[in-house]
RNA sequence: GCCUCCGUAGCUCAGGGGUAGAGCGCUCCCUUGGUAAGGGCGAGGUCAUGAGUUCAAAUCUCAUCGGAGGCUCCA
């Protein structure tokens, strides 16, 4: 065995051997447990970065232990690969999207290789393939014959600058995900997924193991509510206005109307003085953009119709108004304003000198809350008034029919017919199609006003490689004839499929990716489905893992799973339940983000002059190294522009500017030193090309290998949490396979051993085990790692020591190479083999935890006076409370402290796990 | 504004009612034929702050301060 550890020389060795044995394919196999493990498939962008590495090594250690401990693991891996970034590129560089995406992919393949992840290649299913889509444009059809994909006119979102329409969940901010650009709302017909069919069980998340962030997240998204629906009518009696209000015991309050600006009504109600004014302001909303409409603190704004409606509850006749506060997006998109109980509508009648009426009365005020007195609307409990015939009714803070008020408002509305008890949900349906090109095609038709599916036989309807693409961003589909002309009659639908619905079932592609028959092979979602651990991030709360759920059980609705389910039945396995969610268990990572750095800490002398300094000599010294005495400025440089330095120190920011002809001192910089060289701070910032900061993984395999690589991202973060790249800790993980590596290539030592020092490592080991273990279920991959280097560290000590014999040598190794297998796994493998084990490492057993082992035999018995520790004594682990407390009490601290007198009490705490058992005495 | 999560060594992180831990970094010493390295010794923490509960609080409770993420005219 060569001294030194060189992992180029092993890595691709083994890499190839894994390959041409099959070592990670995985099969169906009844009689074995099965442990599907996920992780987010990448979209193909050409480069595998560091945060690719981060979520799914760890994820891949993970899948390693479980297949060690007897699963049968599959963990597969494909990609993500319709989507605009391939678009844009053949735009800009006139490359076809086919060609970017496969050449990507090939190179990225070569990427995950080396990562040596136990990806069963078999399994890769790429989304962009006919193979792929035809199936996606198959659920499409689906859906479409169950009423969950329909064509609809709605209020969408439309990205100018990507020329298509985006999905609610796609829009930040009012602003495009992807490109930051601003959003406008336009009236478009498109494809819908009915997806608030569903509001109600998405918001259930029995029986999944998720993040608490996530399923807070989605929860607000969909963000269900409970109130009622009310019927307002125009003091003409022409025309109805549906109002959903939470607050149905204000209804009484309600002293005006607001209708959205894009409310259909508006147009008809509007009286003919007031139809200019209206038209103007409808105008002005029209053009504002999203980001423009949420800005917060925004002057109430609006216009009078000239209508008015009559308030059900009272007979009274209110005016309406129109008003960009009200949003045509949710609920009706028309209010009851009810000023003196709800801060919006309180602002606008204040601003337009409208009527502000009090309907609940605060419980704990003498006097009635007075209207004119009021500079907030008051939205505490309190008692009913103003309110025949439900004066009285007490009003608590809680929603929904909790509140006794609301709720027996509900039942009187409901009995005299004025509206109904409702639920109201934020979620829209989603937004399915877009107007670009690379996505998978609609399979739909349209003659004349008809739309006509394109039958099964003739999927995929795919994707035609010979289009212009155009700078205008339009899709080629729209104006290539030989696509959209089916015949002289009917047309193709040219929108394609959003990629989240692609990604929304790849889960199911991986169990039989050839399938031709089928989206996915009955038998092997028996076994398999569903997904047991899924890792990624979690950027994808409310998109991906919300349409995912949705598509799970629209799936099972519609039958989709019917065969899956007689399968797992035939192999006895009750599929109740199996198809509710896509994935039980759910963790996410956090994120790399590039270095944080120190400014230079910096002394500047020379004349104030006003705010800033004029500074002839600036030095660099170290950190708060202010010589007595000194009178300049001193601090931090927080920030350069130029030959300005922005100077900090305990908080306070002043101002340098370097003078031309100003000496630089930088000590660590030979030769004249010029104001460029010096440093300012760094923040911990995203990744990104624009600041430089990017780590490329492909050149830390080159210099330190996969192993070292993949142990530092495990050891250097707390995974779910993520944080700053240090490049310097890396050293740690190194040294650790370095020292195994010797360890193993030192061979068994000569010595016969010594008993004690033997039985001390083979407890550490097992105390080791038990970390690890506890480690990688809970997804802390740094304790389990940080365990192993503890023992590895024992180990070494005790072998210097000549404590160790080469029986046990032989046997500690070959546990610890196991244990290190599923982190690092080419070197474990090369060690294995050095060992004389059989190939693989990777399918020995993983070790079993043994608490009689890990126990300790003698323990240090703490002797505590009042609480503070002041001696210890030896003593066997399972001592009895009466012993300890006698051997405590004759001790010396303890006569020393007690001085002949009794203690007033002594406490016995046994030792468990870690912990040495400890007596207090109280004095 | 509301909702979550988090403040432990210089850094990145474990632990968590009962003696404060790891890796890196740092001091000093040794090795200089594993050498863009190895071995050894050591320093460094009122566990964000303040109160409470307890024989005992870094750990539990509450408040305050600081940080991260999410939602936000949601009727």
């Amino acid at each position: 065995m060569s001294a030194a550890y060189q992992p180029r020389a092993i890595e691709g060795k083994w890499q190839q051997k894994w390959e041409a044995t099959q070592l990670y394919r995985a099969t169906v196999d009844w009689d074995k447990p099965k442990h599907y493990a996920l992780t987010m498939l990448p979209y193909p962008s050409g480069d595998l970065h560091i945060g690719h590495w981060f979520a799914m090594t760890p994820s891949d250690a993970r899948a390693r232990w479980m297949r060690m401990k007897g699963y049968n693991v599959l963990f597969p891996m494909g990609f993500d690969a319709f989507g605009l970034p391939a678009e844009q590129a053949a735009i800009s560089r006139n490359i076809h999207p086919w060609k970017w995406t496969y050449a990507n992919i090939e190179r990225m393949r070569e990427q995950l290789r080396s990562m040596g992840a136990m990806f069963d290649w078999e399994r890769e299913a790429i989304s962009c393939t006919p193979e792929y889509y035809k199936w996606s444009e198959w659920f499409f059809k689906r859906f479409y014959e169950n009423g969950i994909a329909y064509r609809g006119s709605a209020l969408v979102n439309w990205s100018e600058s990507l020329q298509t329409v985006l999905a609610n969940e796609q829009v930040i901010d009012g602003k495009d995900e992807r490109t930051g650009q601003p959003v406008i709302h336009k009236m478009m017909e498109q494809w819908f997924f009915a997806i608030t069919k569903y509001a109600d069980e998405l918001l259930n998340f029995e029986g999944l193991d998720w993040p608490n962030a996530i399923r807070i997240m989605q929860t607000n998204w969909i963000g269900r509510s409970e109130g009622a629906r009310a019927t307002f009518h125009t003091a003409d009696g022409g025309h109805k206005i549906e109002i959903y209000t939470t607050r149905p015991d204000t209804l009484w309050g309600a002293t005006f109307m607001v209708l959205a600006p894009e409310h259909d009504l508006v147009s008809k109600i509007t009286t003919a003085e007031k139809r200019a004014a209206v038209e103007r302001y409808i105008d002005e909303v029209a053009v504002e953009t999203e980001v423009e409409r949420m800005k917060e603190h925004r002057e109430k704004t609006g216009v009078f119709t000239g209508a008015y409606a009559i308030n059900p509850v009272n007979e009274e006749r209110i005016p309406i108004w129109i008003a960009d506060y009200v949003m045509i997006t949710y609920g009706t998109g028309a209010i009851m304003a009810v000023p003196a109980h709800d801060q919006r509508d309180f602002e606008f009648a204040r601003a337009h000198d409208l009527e502000i009426r009090v309907v609940i009365q605060p419980e704990a005020m003498q006097e009635p809350l007075q209207a004119a007195d009021m500079d907030a609307a008051y939205d505490g409990p309190g008692t009913m008034v103003n309110s025949a015939p439900m004066d009285g009714s007490v009003s608590s803070q809680a929603k929904g029919r909790a509140n006794a008020a609301i709720s027996r408002v509900l039942d009187w509305l409901e009995a005299t017919g004025k509206g109904q008890e409702a639920v109201n949900y934020r979620l829209h349906d989603w937004l399915i199609s877009r107007q670009r090109y690379w996505g998978g095609p609609i399979p739909m038709m349209y003659e004349g006003g008809e739309i006509i599916p394109v039958p099964d036989a003739e999927l995929p309807v795919e994707l035609p490689e010979d289009v212009d693409f155009m700078p205008t961003g339009r899709s080629p589909l729209t104006y290539h004839e030989p696509f959209y002309k089916v015949d002289a009659t009917r047309r193709r639908e040219t929108d394609t499929l959003d990629t989240f619905m692609c990604s929304s079932w790849y889960q199911l592609r991986y169990l039989s990716p050839r399938c031709d028959s089928a989206p996915f092979d009955p038998e092997e979602a028996a076994y398999w489905l569903p997904v047991d651990v899924y890792t990624g991030g979690a950027e994808h709360a409310v998109m991906h893992l919300l349409y995912t759920r949705f598509f799970t059980k629209v799936l099972r609705d519609i039958g989709v799973y019917d065969d899956a389910a007689a399968a797992m039945r035939r192999h006895g396995r009750d599929p109740a339940g199996a198809f509710d969610e896509p994935m039980t268990v759910l963790r996410n990572q956090g994120q790399v983000l590039g270095a944080e750095r120190q400014g230079d800490f910096v002394l500047c002398s020379g004349a104030q002059a006003g705010e800033k300094l004029l500074a002839r000599r600036v030095e660099v010294v170290d950190w708060n190294a202010v010589p007595a005495g000194f009178d300049g400025v001193f601090g931090e440089i927080a920030h350069r522009t130029e030959n300005v330095l922005h100077v900090t120190m305990a908080g306070v920011t002043q101002f340098v500017e370097v003078l031309p002809s100003a000496e630089v001192i930088i000590p660590d910089i030979p030769g004249e030193n010029t104001v460029n060289q010096l440093r300012h701070h760094l923040d911990i910032q995203r990744m990104s090309k624009s600041k430089g900061n990017v780590v490329n993984p492909d050149e830390l395999v080159e210099q330190y290998g996969a192993d070292v690589v993949r142990c530092y991202l495990m050891f250097n973060f707390d995974w779910q949490k993520g944080g700053p790249w240090n490049e310097n800790n890396i050293k740690g993980p190194q040294g650790w396979l370095h020292d195994v590596w010797e360890i193993v290539a030192a061979g068994a030592p000569t010595g016969s051993g010594d008993p004690a020092a033997e039985r001390d490592i083979e407890r550490k080991l097992h105390q080791t085990i038990a970390v690890i273990d506890r480690g990688l279920e809970a997804f802390s991959f740094n304790t389990a790692i940080a365990e192993q280097m503890k023992f590895k560290n024992a180990f070494k000590a005790a072998l210097r020591a000549g404590g160790i014999g080469a029986g046990f040598w032989q046997e500690t190794v070959s546990a610890m190479i196991r244990l290190l297998a599923p982190f690092a796994p080419h070197i474990a493998e090369e060690c294995w083999e050095r060992l004389g084990g059989d190939y693989s490492v990777h399918t020995q057993p993983w070790l079993e935890y043994d608490a009689e082992k890990a126990r300790e035999d003698t323990v240090e018995l703490v002797v505590m006076i009042n609480g503070k520790p002041r001696e210890t004594i030896a003593v066997a682990a399972d001592i009895a409370r009466e012993q300890a407390q006698e051997l405590a009490l004759a001790s010396a601290a303890a006569q020393r402290s007690l001085g002949g007198k009794p203690p007033k009490r002594s406490i016995f705490i046994p030792g468990r796990n870690k912990t040495s058992p400890k007596v207090n005495i109280v004095l």
